[in-house]
DNA sequence: GAACGATCATAAATCGATTTATAACAGTAT
DNA sequence: ATACTGTTATAAATCGATTTATGATCGTTC
């Protein structure tokens, strides 16, 4: 690696005229330096345009103004190639603005356990994680470091920790339960992952309840995530044998592209036999034919509450707890039955 | 800040019974170390699970496995919230994790000319600069601090420098000015942004050639970036006044929302009397009614390339220059005489 | 004029690594 | 015993900042 130009606080001091330590004080707004020192000792640093190292500066534990990002679903799949998946890109790049808009920066990193790990990842301020699962590795690492971070998604690791944002998933599951059975749905079935994460774990939650309340028997297939739409035909060839239900929610976009195609191709007429839907917005339920109706979680809402706080924690603010936040049901094609 | 526990190299070179240069020096096969010194440092540093400070490390001028990421365009516009604008979002989701999977890390950075500029900026090892401009203040920053950088779209700022990944935008234009003529239009209208980069000037430069070969007159109005759909509605109600043509290619989806939205209102006919589709698909062409044919760029595809590109430069490796990424072009209603 | 307090600036230690120059040692030749 | 090689480990300088302990200067006061 070539050196960089960098100028350093001793070309400040020498142009000053003081010492790198006067350099320090006064641009720190610290110490007991002169009204009048700090102030030229600024001027100085302006018409430089000089900047301290992060390094040099990091080394003494000041805060690194950068923030990471862990997507455990995305590290248990072992591969970060979304395609089609729109939540986690969309939770990606919404962190990254949201950070930056909050000057601080945001990087991706990958699962904390694999090794090596990227270099900079135990010198980050905090970091936002995704979806971390019963007896998360990941957070325990964090806590390990004295790492500030927030959950993004209920924080299932640590069940009394407040500090975590998450969609109103018991909200998305009774709208879209509530759509199929005023469609007259009655057996209906809900197609989840096997990730111990905790939207897993309360959207399944919130439909036992809403089948109980609504006097309806209980009937869960999982798919694990990472075997996409072709864990959805799976389920869907079980649904087949055991008895075509009314209707089906799946967990994600993927899940229900696949019980689409097997159904269909099994001579289930959708929405017509069967009503159909995903709890999670994406390219693939979108451009399905019929468009699949999906709950969308905004992603970008929970990156920037997520970001907020942890930036609180970082700093020692206030913070809001426990933060759910709404979704919105798209009902399209797919579970229209006047369509 | 907490200080965190953070085993050192200090730690390590007292387990091993060693001094902290035999550990730095075992760790990073370097010096003149015995095999079995060497394996036993290692075998206590695996033990105690340590890990180099990467800042105490990159303060010594080591690469520090991060790379940043500044979307000029965004910086012009002054605001980050990307609402329905794809092509940046899915670029940035991409790069990270395109970075990721090569094992370094992807910061996005804000304008390196607003002050203050994150504090790690100027450490990273590179930078993917999208959509420079001619002269670009950014770019110009970058040289000054001997940073590598390769530009994502033609680089304007540097019009020999070999290293950048584009779309091709030469072939996007094609494709659409070739559909709509097969359509019978014969006044093709395009609408371009005023940001000076590579993409403006390429659209621009493809639209003229091909109108020029095919012997129509070329019509070239402008809307600033930063105006959105706001911007493609005054631009429609000027066509209204000066004369509707056959078809309108707007640059961004955003642009040609508004064109439609005007023109509909107006009364026109939107694909009967005038055909539309945009050069960067977005969630707004997708979802509009009629949904608008539009050009994928596929970020996806260029972020790889780029970041590729820049892990190559930083480390001296050979790679491709003046890179041409094919697009594809969606048809859809509101270029569809037939439907 | 000596002693004392305030006020202000600096020297030096420190953070955790890398790297160079040097030292310690064993073995061989003289 | 001395000198000379290699081989291997370490001491110490260094990166660029922050921060503490110390010191210098000046004006007051007795």
């Amino acid at each position: 690696m070539a050196r960089r130009k960098g100028l350093t606080i001793e070309d400040v001091a020498r142009a000053a005229g003081v010492s790198i330590a006067a350099v320090s004080l006064a641009l720190n707004d610290k110490g007991t330096l002169s009204q009048e020192t700090r102030a030229r000792v600024k001027r100085v640093a302006a018409e430089l345009d000089y900047q301290a190292d992060a390094l040099a500066r990091g080394l003494r534990r000041s805060p690194m103004g950068t923030i990471g990002l862990v997507l455990r679903p995305l590290d248990a799949i072992g591969s970060y190639t979304l395609n089609g998946v729109d939540f986690f890109s969309r939770l990606l790049a919404a962190a990254a603005v949201a950070a930056m808009d909050r000057g601080i920066g945001m990087m991706l990193v990958p699962n904390l356990l694999r090794s090596p790990v990227p270099a900079f990842a135990y010198s980050l301020d905090g970091y936002v994680v995704a979806e971390p699962e019963v007896d998360d590795p990941v957070v325990r690492r964090l806590e390990d470091r004295d790492i500030p971070y927030v959950s993004l998604g209920r924080n299932v690791a640590r069940p009394d920790s407040p500090y975590w944002v998450s969609s109103d998933d018991e909200g998305s599951m009774a709208a879209v339960l509530d759509h199929f059975a005023s469609a007259g749905a009655r057996d209906i079935v809900l197609v989840g992952g096997t990730d111990s994460n905790g939207w897993n774990q309360d959207c399944e939650a919130a439909y036992r309840a809403w089948t109980a309340g609504a006097g309806l028997p209980p009937r869960v297939l999982r798919a694990a995530e990472g075997a996409g739409i072709r864990g959805g035909r799976a389920v869907a060839a079980r649904l087949l044998r055991d008895g075509v239900p009314d209707a089906v929610l799946c967990a994600t976009g993927r899940q229900a592209v696949g019980v689409l195609e097997e159904l269909r191709e099994a001579g289930v007429s959708v929405p017509g036999r069967t009503l159909l839907a995903t709890a999670s917005d994406s390219e693939h339920a979108r451009t399905a034919s019929p468009a699949i109706s999906a709950v969308d979680m905004h992603p970008e809402r929970l990156a920037e509450g997520a970001v907020d706080m942890l930036h609180g924690l970082i700093h020692g603010t206030p913070v809001a707890e426990r933060v759910r936040l709404p979704t919105s049901f798209f009902v399209r094609e797919s579970s229209s039955r006047a369509g």
